[in-house]
DNA sequence: GTGAAAGCGCTAACAA
DNA sequence: TTGTTAGCGCTTTCAC
């Protein structure tokens, strides 16, 4: 199969050089592709190159030229599937400019992110992509890599205060969107599940589900929103004191999928008709949406899009721009949970 | 907030040397904490570096040890939870040992595949980790690595004739593990559904079957084994077919969760009753399947045991030793849609 | 069109 | 205990 395995010697400009009996700056320069080199030489260089199997140290070149072209990319938690899809977006992108990806992870914690940016600015990455830890308070780290002109984007979760460059979705107009959905289709008893902690995310969803109610007549109902914490069963727990208690409702909007999937399961198991009785949307469009009965309407976040701006912004700064900050457009996805106009 | 912004010029230790009047070697043995240099000296080198916001090259460094503490990491796509979490997993361990991750997607495609590994050899890794494309039918890339002395570690996706470590789950035993719990659940004519194409998985998995229904004096029936494409559609296409055909089963081991869901979905809309009428268990153990009702029976595949694994034979490679291949046993993991013994 | 030479910022062998 | 020196493999300026 593989054959013998014959192993290489390291093979550098110099070697071929003496091979071919010139000089070492005509072959860097042939393997460059300059204009000053004749083209008979640079065929020469070239297939001597492949023959030896000569791989260019990019060590050397980074040292010499200043520029590695290597991209440091620090995330939270690769396990979280918008943080994968947008890595994986980035990476597209960065990948068709031959910029490389360095990766690390936060863990959420500060003092990784420390580290994290640490390591990045030994290795002399030519930019950072970041989401910011939630355990995140002082900023000085990030401001030590736009002292050291370092281009710095940030992506989803932003500090306004390191005036960056930086990419993220409108979350207040992903709760307008979702709540007038609701209302579009008839609903007008209309829960909402928000977070207990004081999280942009949720307070801006939050904002978007009232002031969609107040423009379109509805009343704002405290005792229709829920405050917990993220999960499948607050959604469920939601619904149930909901029920319990009585208080009428005929739609709901959950801040995030796995909540929105809790409430729905719950609503189904007491026998309310989804979507007839209540609608009930989500939040992130999971992958699980179009696996559950019914499916579930959700709001998509423009994940992998969201990695290929991030990683636009930061080739605009290498091309000499001062790319302004994007915000991205969320995406309605209604499904059977909230339709029932047909 | 962050104030002015008052930018920093590079500082090598020649830097620190020259206003510490001392020689450039003794300010590189004091942050190295060469154990030939006095503590006063090392003392007020490590005040200076401070001061100065000294970082060190990892550049220059590296090209002169020969040693750059990064490894490369090859996978198919990073938007597949399964590589997400073995990624996950990998970086993990590595960065406790002051690793850092060079990431590359194949996309499923060779031709990345062999541009990821030049990118990487270029960079001049400590080693690689990859999960080899489904398009990959030659190895001549992945030898040219070993050519080099550069440590390669295979993970799920393996090829036999590199022989070279590897780690990866024991599909033969999962697809047995999840036959004989259906089994003992006291399930008798148990339908399978598999893969159409000729895949190492899904072989190994239907092997599996097999063999636990023989074991225990169970017939192998082929009316009962489904051959499809990987999905949600297909699962549901199957129990269409079974149940229109009128063909007794009592339990169902789909070769993936999705596959499973949608056999699972099929059942409850025709009203057959899971687990009473019918046990089904899925593959993966992908999140969703404590969320549908009832919970999915799954099979773990330990990704980021995996991952961590990886991570542990390429620190044994640099470490002198020769590992040997890692398989990992899947973790049974019985819900309530097989579960009607209780 | 090609060559010579300097230097990027470090490590490490050799001196003192 | 500290200093001197020689590279690692390139890029790039200046000659010719």
């Amino acid at each position: 199969m593989s054959g013998t395995l014959v192993f290489l010697k390291k093979v550098t400009i110099q070697d071929i050089a003496e091979a071919l009996n010139i000089s070492f700056s005509t072959v860097a320069r042939a393997l460059n592709d300059h204009p000053a080199i004749s083209p008979a030489t640079k065929k020469r260089v070239r297939e001597a190159a492949r023959k030896m199997h000569y791989r260019p140290n990019k060590l050397a070149s980074s040292l010499r030229s200043g520029k590695t072209h290597v991209v440091g990319v620090i995330v939270p938690n690769l396990h979280v599937s918008f943080f994968s899809s947008v890595v994986h977006g980035i990476d597209t992108v960065l990948n068709e400019h031959q910029y490389s990806l360095l990766l690390y992870q936060s863990n959420e914690s500060l003092g990784q992110e420390v580290k994290g940016i640490d390591t990045f600015l030994r290795s002399r990455v030519d930019g950072i992509i970041a989401s910011i830890t939630r355990e995140t308070s002082h900023y000085e780290h990030y401001d030590e890599i736009r002292k050291r002109h370092v281009p710095l984007i940030l992506f989803d979760r932003v500090a306004e205060s390191l005036r960056v460059p930086s990419v993220r979705i409108d979350d207040y107009k992903g709760g307008f969107m979702a709540t007038e959905h609701l209302i579009a289709q008839g609903y007008t008893n209309i829960a909402h599940i928000t977070a207990e902690q004081d999280l942009a995310i949720a307070t801006e969803r939050l904002r978007g589900y009232r002031d969609a109610l107040i423009r379109h007549g509805l009343p704002v109902q405290e005792e229709l929103i829920c405050k917990g914490p993220f999960s499948a069963d607050f959604g469920r727990a939601c619904v149930a004191s909901l029920l319990d208690r009585k208080v009428p409702f005929d739609a709901l909007f959950a801040l995030e999928d796995f909540t929105a999937l809790g409430a729905l399961q719950e609503l189904l198991e007491r026998g309310v008709r989804v979507p007839d009785e209540v609608g009930v949307i989500g939040f992130a469009n999971e992958s699980f949406g179009t696996l559950v009965t019914p499916g579930l309407s959700s709001v998509d976040q423009q994940t992998v899009r969201m990695g290929e701006i991030a990683a636009e912004l930061f080739l605009g700064t290498v091309s000499g721009n001062t790319p302004a900050s994007v915000m991205l457009d969320p995406i309605l996805v209604p499904r059977a949970s909230s339709l029932r106009i047909r």
